[in-house]
DNA sequence: GGAAGTCAAGTCTCG
DNA sequence: CGAGACTTGACTTCC
């Protein structure tokens, strides 16, 4: 098992999602925003590694605004060699990464304008990721998307969109349960006719289910996952005490952790921590982890 | 330097 | 019907 944080450390003092707007929008202020933040990320993974922080999802914002209509700039061929070189250090460290899109990208969409939007969007992530030189391992995870009033109708869109994708995109694709629309049960039925991996958010899963207790459901999905993705990718966070119903926390709540890594035994998977502080959590999950024999830690 | 106003994109829920 | 939420406040302007 690897433990990894999303997109943002908050003590090296650097984001590698740093952006602008797009009224301010110029070659030479993309080009540095973009030199930027892949010197951040490689930053970011040099503090990963020796805190044995082996799983990373890399923000959508690393190049801002690269599949809008405004975006002219060769950002690809340009940062060839800095992509390159991140790609050959989380190669050598055998770092898995993740991406995920966000809200607006949507496979299913009733609107083919924002389906084309989204297949932009998804390339320019498949772009990222090959630049890198990474394999079918490093996903984009996406969820399924709108239900519309018809849930069967929007799923199959999704179905029939998704065998129109480039290669490029669908060999990364994973799919994700959401904490309101698509439970974990219509993701699996999804990935029977897509071939797609399914991420299991437990958190989603507690707020979203048909009645499937969280083991059964992880041994399901587990079988969704084939070679060629790599270890089964799970997403974990718990809900923050007194907030919103779905709002994740700010900490981990190191009890609440210790009992999911018990009832998932012995499932092997990467760990995707998706709470507010970051790092701060994925570094005593990882104490956590190393500190009882049980966990498989890789250190 | 700090506060206020605003930000590419979609969908759903709540008030 | 508008605001807020979503994996996430951060960029920009004004004072």
């Amino acid at each position: 098992m690897k433990i990894g944080y999303p997109c943002i450390n908050l003590r090296i003092g650097c984001r590698s999602s740093s952006a602008f707007r797009l009224r301010s929008y110029s070659p030479s202020l993309l080009r540095e925003k973009v030199a930027g933040n892949l010197g951040c990320l490689m930053k970011t993974l040099e503090f990963n590694v020796p805190h044995r922080i082996f799983f990373f999802r890399i923000s959508s914002d690393l190049v801002p605004f690269a599949s809008h209509p405004v975006c002219r700039v060769n950002w690809r061929r340009e940062f060839e060699k800095e992509f390159e070189e991140i790609g050959a250090f989380i190669m050598k460290y055998r770092i898995r990464i993740s991406m995920h899109p966000d809200q607006f990208t949507l496979i299913n969409s009733v609107d083919p304008g924002v389906f084309q939007r989204s297949v932009a969007e998804l390339l320019y992530h498949a772009d990222v990721l090959d630049a890198m030189g990474l394999g079918a391992s490093a996903k984009i995870q996406v969820h399924v998307g709108g239900v519309y009033g018809e849930r069967a109708k929007s799923i199959a869109r999704f179905i029939r969109r998704f065998h129109t994708l480039d290669e490029r995109i669908r060999r990364r694709l994973a799919i994700e349960n959401d904490d309101r629309n698509y439970p974990a049960a219509d993701c699996l039925a999804i990935s029977r006719e897509t071939g797609l991996p399914v991420i299991c958010d437990v958190f989603h899963h507690r707020l979203n289910n048909r009645g499937e207790r969280i083991r059964d459901i992880l041994f399901l999905i587990a079988r969704t996952w084939r070679r060629s993705d790599g270890v089964m990718m799970v997403d974990y966070s718990s809900q923050k005490r007194g907030g919103r119903r779905g709002a994740h926390a700010y900490s981990i709540d190191l009890g609440d952790f210790r009992k999911f890594l018990a009832l998932s035994r012995p499932l092997d998977f990467d760990l995707m921590l998706e709470i507010k502080d970051k790092e701060r959590s994925a570094l005593s999950a990882v104490a956590m982890a190393r500190a009882d024999v049980r966990f498989n830690l890789r250190s």
